[in-house]
DNA sequence: CGGGAATGCTCCGTGTACTGACGATTCTTT
DNA sequence: AAAGAATCGTCAGTACACGGAGCATTCCCG
């Protein structure tokens, strides 16, 4: 008797929004590679030989899950893992020339993804929701770092 | 030196809100009972004897993830699942005096959790993003179900 | 310099989330 | 009534996502 309404819950329009993003992805973008292996290979194209735990604070993805990511982008021959000589604990990344290729590909439809998916709002619309999801997300990452 | 701002993508902001949400659920609502967990719960306390497909549609989970967390909550007590007689193909499921319980508690709980999830946007705001995440949500999710 | 603390990664267990293949049941059409 | 189509659920395989335990390495302090 006491059932709430999920349409007004923050919680559960964030998974449909985000599993709706993924179906989308892999339409439009590419059935191999998923978004968050694209967060990656992007980032490794601004960063070179960066680390995964510094990389996993980047695109936020936690220690496991980048191990996981790297390891199949990494058998694809995406990118090179290499334990840092400098510093033993450590897995350096980088780019093989196909990863940079199969990244470029990526970019590209990409933006042509994001057009379809915010297709149903005017520009001021869309970058209201993107702000204020910013917001939201980094006041609840915060909270989760000041642990 | 292609790379682009993952800030502005909203397939990454979506998860990053997704993920956030899901750790601040786990400290402020519960750690054996999860959000879409709830969602089936709570659907349960609207709709009795349910099937899972419809039950599926309702949440938003596919038929397969229907199976897993419906197993888990059944494993749990919570609710049962039994094989209906007029459709020997279907499912029935309804909530345990405990499964109902269990819903009481989180739903007030959860209350509190979304305040502190949209603290940081004003009233107006608040309203403004679950409008627009439901108007893109819906959209996408059309163009799944043309299929 | 030497020993304890901190750090980076891996491995394991659990929980979403989806697709494709399959089996059982029911419905439809003739 | 029987053949074929549609439907519901299960199972296997893959991919994120997280916490805890454990290991190797490095850092820091006395």
């Amino acid at each position: 008797m006491a059932a709430v309404d999920l349409g007004a819950h923050p919680g559960h329009l964030a998974r449909r929004l985000q599993q709706a993003h993924t179906l989308l992805w892999s339409t439009l973008v590419s059935e191999e590679t998923t978004s968050p292996q694209f967060a990656v290979l992007n980032t490794l194209v601004e960063t070179p030989d960066i680390d995964q735990r510094t990389l996993g604070e980047r695109v936020r993805l936690d220690r496991s899950t980048v191990a996981d990511v790297v390891a199949r982008l990494a058998r694809r021959g995406l990118l090179e893992r290499v334990r840092d000589p400098l510093d033993g604990r450590r897995n350096v990344l980088r780019l093989t020339m196909e990863g940079a290729g199969v990244h470029r590909g990526l970019a590209a439809r990409t933006e042509a993804m994001n057009e379809v998916f915010l297709a149903p709002l005017e520009q001021a619309e869309r970058e209201a929701l993107l702000g204020l999801i910013a917001r939201v997300a980094d006041a609840a990452e915060k909270v989760r770092d000041r642990r």
